[in-house]
DNA sequence: CCTCCTGAGTTCGCTGGATGAACTGTGCTC
DNA sequence: GAGCACAGTTCATCCAGCGAACTCAGGAGG
């Protein structure tokens, strides 16, 4: 293994992390507990109560939780009217929170890989079309399928306006 | 869009949650700067005050972050000898801290399209072969190639041990 | 040998966010 | 109009994150 392979590249060289996308991302959805409200987001969930009685987060939390989603433009509130119950307003996700969905593949991958006991995960991803297993998958432009991490080069790009060197 | 779409699936069917992969790995990597750590374990960082200097993160959170993440068989400690300084350690990435790679492309392939500005990205990925952009894709066994989220069906598995359904 | 310097932490007091329980408010059913 | 369920809000407590100061180990330099 060669220890220069990726120390010649970014490592010395500061580059501006306050702008990074992985710390931005995390300011955004990184606090406890919302991305696990993403989850149940993606598995259906839309009621307060729903959250909370899955989740078991404090409700003081969930709110905020929930709020800030809906502020960072997540989610949305939108109203509802169940059959014989009062309006209420259930919490749906966007395209921007959609998005997000191959954070939690990504995420649900690793802990599969390495958490799950004999192999024995407890959630299936499968596609809708076929039934076959989906994972996530590195490619490039060009179409190549890479292999894994070290198979990609992170190339800092100096915030110079302007000029599109 | 169709309501019924997720719903029927699994969102009122109430899978065990508390073995959900997603919340496994969050209660692995899901603390504060756990993964801006690895991020730049990535990008080549190895040493304590390398970490300490880029992430600006308190001492006391950096030992025990670095910590933890060794004791999860993410990072592992390596002895070495800078030229006329002592002996010391430093942090490197395992199998298992290097398959996280896909959760920061994806956290950072989502902050690049929501949080940049003017498209404005602070880094890249390029394919180490070819130099195009790479990204994240979801294909299924059977070599489809996903659109969305829309296509994967999430489906719950019981853990019954013995069994293969 | 003694002192200074640096890397790698540890300790400490403070503050802010998370927690669970109790409380509020609203509209429907009975 | 009493009771109930949903959707929060308020509150006291506690823990985790924070910056600064302190500790420890081993070279360098005199």
């Amino acid at each position: 293994m060669n220890s220069a392979h990726y120390a010649g590249c970014v490592s010395e060289a500061l580059w501006d992390r306050s702008r990074c996308s992985v710390a931005g991302t995390l300011a955004v959805v990184g606090e406890k507990w919302s991305l696990l409200v993403l989850r149940e987001a993606f598995l259906g969930v839309r009621r307060f109560a729903d959250f909370q009685r899955v989740l078991g987060a404090p409700k003081a939390v969930l709110t905020d939780r929930l709020t800030t989603l809906v502020d960072h433009g997540i989610l949305r509130r939108v109203p509802y009217q169940a059959p014989g119950e009062r309006q209420r307003h259930e919490y749906r996700l966007t395209q921007k929170g959609i998005d997000l969905h191959p954070t939690l593949v990504a995420l649900m991958a690793w802990g599969d890989r390495y958490l799950a006991e004999d192999g024995d995960v407890p959630m299936e991803l499968r596609h809708r079309d076929c039934g076959e297993l989906v994972h996530l998958s590195l490619v490039c432009d060009a179409g190549h399928e890479l292999s894994g991490a070290r198979d990609v080069l992170p190339v800092p790009r100096a915030p110079d306006h302007g000029g599109d060197g």
